[in-house]
RNA sequence: GCCGGUGUGGUGGAACAGGCAGACGCGCCGGACUCAAAAUCCGGUUGGGGCAACCCAGUGAGAGUUCGAUUCUCUCCACCGGCACCA
C-alpha cells in the first residue's frame, strides 16, 4: 500500500486521456433518448468562483448520470461575453474589451477543464463574435419586420455612472443593479422588444411550469402582473379633451372625489397654467418620498352621476401603467385617502363591509383571544346573512372621521341603480353599463412592460439599423449581416459611446436610397444574447449549414429543445428566464422551432456562504477554487460542493468538511489499493444469486450493503437531485467496507464487487478517481461509457428486521424479527416480550396496530 | 405592506408517503501508534437523572387532528429572499 492518493497525478492524467478520447463528444445518435443538460453559461470576468464550481458540479453529476443511464446527452458550455466589466478594463487598463475578453475565456475554460467537467466544446458558444451576434441582428430584424421591436421616446432608467439606460429588471431598490448608484428618469429614444404582447401567454403557462421552483414561478407571475378592470372616459369640462383612467375598481366609481394626472401625461401640460408650479411636481415624479399634488384648474365629469371633480397633477402617478390618469377614491384607497387629507379634498363612502356588524365588532375586538373571535364568527352565521343594520355602523363609514380607507369589497351604497350589489357583482355591472354607453370597457392590463434593449455601450450587439436622412430608419439588408462591432475606437471613460468616434463605423450609404444615412450606435442589453443562447448549442460550433438551421426549423433543435434540466442561481428568476421564454415564443413564431417553452425542469441553486456571508470579493471571505483545486484536487472540491448541502439550498463552506471530504476519498483510495494483488486476482466475475449460496454472513451483508447502496444513490439522484444523502450513502458503503475482513476467495470476490458498484456510483461526482481505480482494477477505462449499476431488490432486502414495539405510543422495546410475520405473529411477539407485559401490567389492552415491517403499537387504556 | 421560503444537537445537515428523531460529515472527548507532535486507526458524543439495566425531556412557541406528529391543520414568533406608490 506504497500509493497514497494524490489527484495531482490521477487528475491530468484522465482529463488528458478524456480529450485525446473526446469522450464528451456529444451522440449523433437520435435512436437514443435525448437529454439536455444546461448550466447558466458565466461572464468571463477572469476566473471562476465557488458559486460557478458549485453549479458546474451540480450538473455534470447531472449530465454524466444520465448518460450512464443510456440516454443521448447534450451538456455544453459557453461564454456570456458582452457586458460592461470589459469596457470598464479597458477604460481602466487599456486593454481592449475583446483581448480582455477572450484571455479571460481561455484560463476559465482551463479551469473548467480542470474541474473535469464534461463539456462538448464542439459547441462552446461565445456571445462576442460575430458568428453569435449575427443571429441577434437577425431575429432583431426579424422582430422589427413582425412589429415586435419598435423605437419609441420615453422615460427611462438612466444610470448615471454607468452612462446607459437600464431594464426595469435591472432597477433594484431604485439603483442601478451593477453600481448600486440611484437611476434617475430620463427621456430618450430606444429600441424596445414587444414582450407585452406574449403576455398573457407567458403568465398562463406559468401553470405548466411543473419542474420549475414554485418560488420562481410566482415571482414570474408577480412580474407580469395582470389585473383586470375597467379603462373610464371622463370629459373635462368646458374643454374638448377625455381622459381615460384606468382601475381595478370600478364598483368605486361613484366614490370618486378627484382626478389625477402622471406629470409626463399629455394632459398635464395643456391643463396646467403654471409650468413652473408643474416642473416642481415633475422633479418629484418617480421618486419614493411625498406624494404632491397639483391643481390643474380644471374639472373633470364624473360619467356615472354627472359630478364635476377637480383634476390633480400628482407625482406618484406612473405614466408607464395603465392610462397614466387615475381616478381618486379615498373612502377606498389608502394613498387616495391620504392625498385627500393632505389638500382638503372630499372623501365620499360608496362600499359598505357586507357584513357591518362584523367590521364593527372585530373592529373592538383588537386582542380579543382566538377563542373569542372564533365566537363571534360562530354568531354571526347563525344570525344568517340577514344581521341587523346597525345604523350607526353605516354612519361611521360615511363620517369624514374615518382613520383610514376601508379598502376591501362589500356591498356598494350611494351608487344610483348599483346601490345594494356585492363588489364582484357591480364591477360586472358597472363595466356593462359604461361599455353600452360607449363611456368606457372592460380591460386587462399587465405590469409587465416591453424590453428597452438600447444601450449606450460600446461592448455589445450593434443594433442592425441605420437612419437615412431621406428614408428616415432602415433595417440593414440581411445580406450585409452582421454589422461588424470595429475595433478602431477609444475608450475614454467620459461618458457616451465610444462608437460616436468611429467614422468608418458611423457614416453608411442608406441601404435604400444609397443617400447619406448614420448607424444606430447604440448596442443591445446583453440580455438578448442569452435568450437563446441554449438553442446555439443544438447545433455544433463550426457546422457550415448554420444558415439555415437558425432560419427555420432544423432537426438538431427539433431534436434537443426543450432543455431538460437548466441549472444556475435564483437571481435571473425574472430577468433572464423571462427573456428567455419570451425569445423561444419568437422564434417558434418565426417558425424556427415548434418549442414554446426552453426549460423543463429548473434547478436553482443556493448560494455558497462563508462566515454568514455570501462569498464575494468585496466581503474578503472567497475561496479560490485554482487554490482549493491545488490543495485537495478537483475530485474533492466537486465532492464537498455537493454534499455540504442539497443543491437548491445555501451551502456553508467549511474548511474542515473539504478535508473531510478529502479523507473520504483516501479511504476509498486505500480500501483499492491495500488489496489491490487479490482484487486483481479474483477478477471481475458476475456475483449473481447462485454465487451467493455458501458465502459467509459478513459477505452477505456486504453484498447487501451494496445493493442497497445502488438503490439508495440511485434514487436520491433521480428524485430532486438530493446528492448529498447519496454521497452519504456511499460513505455508508465505504465504511463497511473498510471494516470487511476478506478471509478467502470468496470474500475477495464480494469485496471486488463492492468497490466496483461503489466506483460505478461515485463517478459522476468524482470521476478522475473512479476512472483510475476502475482502470487500476484491469478494467478498461472510461467509465462513463459503462451502465450505472442496477440493484436486485432480493439480494438489497434485510433478512430480518428490527421490530419497534410503543406502548401507547411511547418507545418500550425493540426486538429482532425474521422478515415476513404476519400481523397477528407480530402482535403476538410484542405482548409476550416480558418487558412489554410489565409496562402493561394490569393495564387494558384496547388496540393493537402493526405497521407492516416497521412497529407495532399497543394502546392501553 | 404584499408574496414566498426557512426554523432539528456544539456545527453542516438526515429522517420513503404520519411510524425508532439526529443517518453521513465536521468539531469535541477518550484510547492505540509515537520520545513527542502531525497524519492514521479504534471507541464515544442531544440534554438532564442514575453505578447500571433504564427513566424523563426534546425538532422556534402555543393549540388541534391521530393509537402515534420533525412530517398534516390553525395561531403566533424569529430569520432570509423577492416585489413594492401598479390605481
Amino acid at each position: 500500500m506504497e500509493e497514497r492518493y494524490d489527484p495531482k497525478k490521477v487528475e491530468p492524467k484522465w482529463q488528458k486521456y478524456w480529450a485525446e478520447k473526446n469522450l464528451f463528444k456529444t451522440s449523433t445518435d437520435e435512436s437514443l433518448k435525448k437529454f439536455y443538460c444546461l448550466e447558466m453559461f458565466p461572464y468571463p470576468s477572469g476566473k471562476i468562483h465557488m458559486g460557478h464550481v458549485r453549479n458546474y458540479a451540480i450538473g455534470d453529476v447531472i449530465a454524466r448520470y444520465k448518460r450512464m443511464r443510456g440516454f443521448s446527452v447534450l451538456h455544453p458550455m459557453g461564454w456570456d461575453s458582452f457586458g460592461l466589466p470589459a469596457e470598464n478594463a479597458a477604460i481602466k487598463h487599456g486593454v481592449h474589451p475583446s483581448k480582455w475578453t477572450y484571455e479571460n475565456i481561455s484560463y476559465m475554460k482551463a479551469q473548467l477543464n480542470k474541474l473535469g467537467l464534461s463539456y462538448d466544446w464542439d459547441r462552446e458558444v461565445t456571445t462576442c463574435s460575430p458568428d453569435y451576434y449575427r443571429w441577434n441582428q437577425w431575429f432583431f430584424i426579424k422582430m422589427l419586420e413582425k412589429g415586435l421591436a419598435y423605437r419609441k421616446s420615453s422615460y427611462v432608467n438612466w444610470c448615471p455612472s454607468c452612462a446607459t439606460v437600464l431594464a426595469n429588471e435591472q432597477v433594484i431598490d431604485s439603483k442601478c443593479w451593477r453600481c448600486d448608484s440611484v437611476v434617475v428618469q430620463k427621456q430618450l429614444d430606444q429600441w424596445f422588444l414587444r414582450i407585452t404582447h406574449y403576455a398573457e401567454e407567458l403568465l398562463a403557462a406559468c401553470d405548466e411550469l411543473k419542474g420549475w421552483p414554485e418560488k420562481v414561478v410566482v415571482m414570474q407571475k408577480n412580474w407580469i402582473g395582470k389585473s383586470r378592470g375597467a379603462e373610464v372616459v371622463f370629459r373635462v369640462d368646458g374643454v374638448d379633451e377625455d381622459i381615460r383612467i384606468f382601475t381595478t375598481r370600478p364598483d368605486t366609481l361613484f366614490g370618486a372625489t378627484f382626478i389625477c394626472l402622471s406629470p409626463p401625461h399629455r394632459l398635464a401640460k395643456r391643463l396646467v397654467e403654471d409650468k413652473a408650479e408643474l416642473e416642481k411636481i415633475t422633479a418629484h415624479y418617480g421618486k419614493i418620498d411625498e406624494k404632491i399634488g397639483l391643481f390643474t384648474g380644471h374639472y373633470a365629469i364624473n360619467p356615472m352621476n354627472g359630478e364635476k371633480i377637480p383634476i390633480y397633477v400628482a407625482n406618484f402617478v406612473l405614466m408607464e401603467y395603465g392610462t397614466g390618469a387615475i381616478m381618486s377614491v379615498p373612502a377606498h384607497d389608502q394613498r387616495d385617502f391620504e392625498f385627500a387629507g393632505k389638500y382638503g379634498l372630499p372623501i365620499r363612502t360608496v362600499i359598505k363591509p357586507e357584513n357591518s356588524a362584523i367590521a364593527q365588532k372585530s373592529g373592538s375586538a383588537e386582542g380579543d383571544t382566538p377563542e373569542g373571535s372564533a365566537e363571534v364568527q360562530k354568531i354571526n352565521s347563525t344570525e344568517g346573512n340577514t344581521p341587523p343594520q346597525s345604523t350607526s355602523a353605516v354612519a361611521d363609514f360615511r363620517t369624514s372621521e374615518l382613520q383610514s380607507a376601508f379598502e376591501d369589497e362589500g356591498v356598494l351604497i350611494d351608487s344610483g341603480s348599483f346601490s345594494g350589489m356585492k363588489s364582484a357583482d357591480a364591477k360586472e355591472a358597472i363595466i356593462g353599463y359604461i361599455e353600452d354607453k360607449g363611456l368606457g370597457r372592460g380591460v386587462v392590463n399587465y405590469k409587465l412592460r416591453d424590453w428597452g434593449i438600447s444601450r449606450q455601450r460600446y461592448w455589445g450587439t450593434p443594433i442592425p439599423v441605420v437612419y437615412c436622412e431621406r428614408c428616415g430608419i432602415v433595417p440593414v439588408p440581411e445580406k450585409d449581416l452582421p454589422v461588424i462591432l470595429p475595433e478602431d475606437v477609444k475608450f475614454t471613460g467620459k461618458g457616451g459611446s465610444p462608437l460616436h468616434e468611429s467614422a468608418t463605423f458611423l457614416d453608411v450609404a442608406c441601404p435604400t436610397c444609397g443617400g447619406k444615412a448614420r448607424r444606430e450606435t447604440d448596442t443591445m442589453d446583453t440580455f438578448v444574447d442569452s435568450s437563446w443562447y441554449f438553442m446555439r448549442y443544438c447545433i455544433e460550433k463550426n457546422d457550415p449549414a448554420i444558415g439555415s438551421k437558425l432560419t427555420a426549423k432544423s432537426a438538431e433543435l427539433e431534436y434537443w429543445m426543450p432543455v431538460d434540466q437548466y441549472i444556475g442561481g435564483v437571481e435571473h428568476a425574472v430577468l433572464h428566464l423571462l427573456y428567455s421564454r419570451f425569445f423561444t415564443r419568437v422564434l417558434r413564431d418565426l417558425g424556427i422551432t415548434s418549442c414554446s417553452e426552453p426549460f423543463t425542469n429548473l434547478l436553482t441553486q443556493g448560494m455558497v456562504i462563508k462566515d454568514g456571508a455570501k462569498m464575494s470579493k468585496s466581503k474578503g471571505n472567497v475561496v479560490d477554487p485554482d487554490y482549493l483545486i491545488d490543495r485537495y484536487g478537483s475530485d474533492t472540491s466537486r465532492l464537498f460542493s455537493l454534499f455540504a448541502a442539497p443543491p437548491e439550498r445555501d451551502l456553508d463552506w467549511s474548511d474542515k468538511g473539504v478535508e473531510g471530504a478529502f479523507r473520504f476519498l483516501s479511504r476509498l483510495w486505500n480500501i483499492v489499493y491495500g488489496n489491490l494483488s487479490r482484487l486483481k486476482e479474483t477478477g471481475a466475475q458476475p456475483l449473481d444469486k447462485q454465487a451467493m449460496s455458501g458465502i459467509s454472513a459478513a459477505g452477505k451483508a456486504l453484498v447487501r450493503k451494496t445493493h442497497q447502496t445502488i438503490k439508495k444513490v440511485t434514487y436520491d439522484i433521480e428524485k430532486e437531485y438530493h446528492f448529498n444523502t447519496a454521497i452519504a450513502a456511499l460513505m455508508e458503503l465505504v465504511n463497511e467496507m473498510t471494516s470487511f475482513e476478506a478471509k478467502g476467495p470468496e470474500d475477495d470476490r464480494i469485496l471486488r464487487f463492492a468497490v466496483e458498484q461503489a466506483l460505478l456510483l461515485i463517478s459522476p461526482f468524482t470521476p478522475h478517481l473512479a476512472e483510475e481505480l476502475w482502470s487500476c482494477l484491469g478494467n478498461d477505462p472510461c467509465i462513463l461509457e459503462r451502465r450505472w449499476p442496477e440493484w436486485d431488490e432480493e439480494l438489497a432486502r434485510e433478512e430480518e428486521i428490527e421490530l419497534v414495539i410503543q406502548v401507547n405510543g411511547k418507545l418500550r422495546g425493540k426486538t429482532m424479527v425474521p422478515l415476513g410475520l404476519s400481523d397477528e405473529e407480530i402482535k403476538k411477539l410484542a405482548l409476550e416480550d416480558p418487558k412489554i407485559k410489565e409496562i402493561i401490567g394490569a393495564g387494558n389492552i384496547r388496540k393493537v396496530i402493526v405497521v407492516k415491517g416497521r412497529l407495532v403499537n399497543i394502546v392501553v387504556g
